[in-house]
DNA sequence: CGTGATCTTGAGGGAATTCAATGTCGGTGG
DNA sequence: CCACCGACATTGAATTCCCTCAAGATCACG
């Protein structure tokens, strides 16, 4: 989520090891975080929310992976989004979620009510901007993927190593909480697909796959390339 | 230019005028031009802005249309959204557009400034409402366009039909005002197989081609099935 | 009418899917 | 400890759907 230079701490990324603490120029947000939400785990597969369900709540992921989802009435399933640590997810204008939402490892969210941000945004024009902000943060990723599913499957995988890779800030190596068919799902191809594509990056010599879950860029320039 | 910031009705909805009439050539918006921003015109394929300018205004179509897009290295053109008459695009929340805009055919657009808009929305809780409504209501388009684009090529014109008939109300018959090209950008498709699955759906007698850019749905509950 | 742009139709090829089988890993119990 | 099991992943072969390349057809406009 990018921030304009202008715009005070938010107080949904916040990290929560720092929430306590005060924070110089930030408004009296900090405590209200805590008061907001309360932390819930989530099993493996459980699910967060279910598509059209009442929009009471949204989420922040404090640890695990969150995937989101719409499965179409012939079983096929498309993942919206993969939502890492620190992650905000649930968003909705509307009074109901679009997507369905399960967790994809063992997961601690916070839930924070969405009538009290509601409020919230009524009296603080930081907070109202705070999810503008998110939801146009969204509104990019979007956009973004709409661009990633245009591409050849090779191009796909390639854009989705990166954009994990852009989400593990410091390494070259993704731990991929998701399994292939997630990743399929994701990208709009093939569990089978994914798997030959990425064995193909592999012998390329563009990635390392030492476990399946565990992916090494060895050259990020040559998926930069696959990647348009 | 003074604009009262209580007013509780949409800034950008135009009023009364538009609804039932049968499309204008010059639409009466008296008021609101001059509270809100110029209108300008713009030629048939005339850039309305481009890819990472600054995003100074907002638009509406006031007539015409206009479509928005990327383009890859390689060439490959992908067209993000289609605005008709009334609809808003260009709104932003970081200082660059992240697409480009065109006119598909002759159009009148009203420029709004967006700094004028931000102002408005720090004193009125209404605007930036709208504000954010808006970017939510772009979310929610991205997100069925993904959708579409994980479906097959009938499904994609189905349902690409349908979405420009919704547009078009109280009518079974669209009048497309881009072409087979633009449709293919916006479908992920190729030309050909735009043109192709058009005449199969003639075939099918779910649609009718009197003109090229003319289609009637002879049988909007085919291409809801075929929507998935 | 010509001319260019747009659209449609046809034939062949290629990328991804489908169907099917094999391989690998982590856990559980003998 | 290792044998077994189920879940997940990889690989192979055949098919399908869409793309590419190419040729006509239609339309708008001078």
């Amino acid at each position: 989520m990018h921030l304009q230079a202008t715009t005070p701490r938010n107080v949904f990324t916040q990290p929560a090891s720092r929430a306590a603490r005060p924070v110089p120029q930030a408004p009296a947000l900090g405590e209200t975080v805590e008061m907001m939400g309360a932390v819930m785990p989530f099993a493996r597969n459980a699910e967060i929310y279910g598509e059209n369900e009442p929009a009471e709540y949204l989420y922040r992921v404090i640890s695990g992976a969150v995937r989101t989802y719409k499965v179409l009435n012939d079983g096929r399933r498309q993942i919206g989004a993969f939502y890492l640590t620190g992650d905000v997810f649930g968003l909705e204008i509307g009074d109901v979620h679009s997507f369905s939402a399960e967790a994809i490892a063992d997961c601690k969210i916070m839930l924070i009510k969405r009538s009290t941000m509601v409020a919230l945004a009524s009296r603080s024009h930081d907070v109202a901007h705070q999810l503008w902000t998110m939801t146009a943060a969204e509104l990019q990723r979007a956009q973004a993927h709409i661009m990633l599913l245009i591409k050849t499957a090779q191009e796909r995988v390639a854009g989705f190593l990166l954009e994990m890779a852009a989400r593990t800030p410091g390494s070259t190596s993704v731990e991929l909480p998701m399994s292939r068919q997630d990743i399929a799902d994701y990208l709009g191809l093939t569990i089978e697909t994914v798997s030959r594509t990425l064995t193909q990056l592999e012998n390329a010599a563009a990635i390392a796959v030492p476990s399946s879950r565990r992916i090494v860029l060895r050259n990020p320039a040559a998926l930069s390339r696959l990647n348009a």
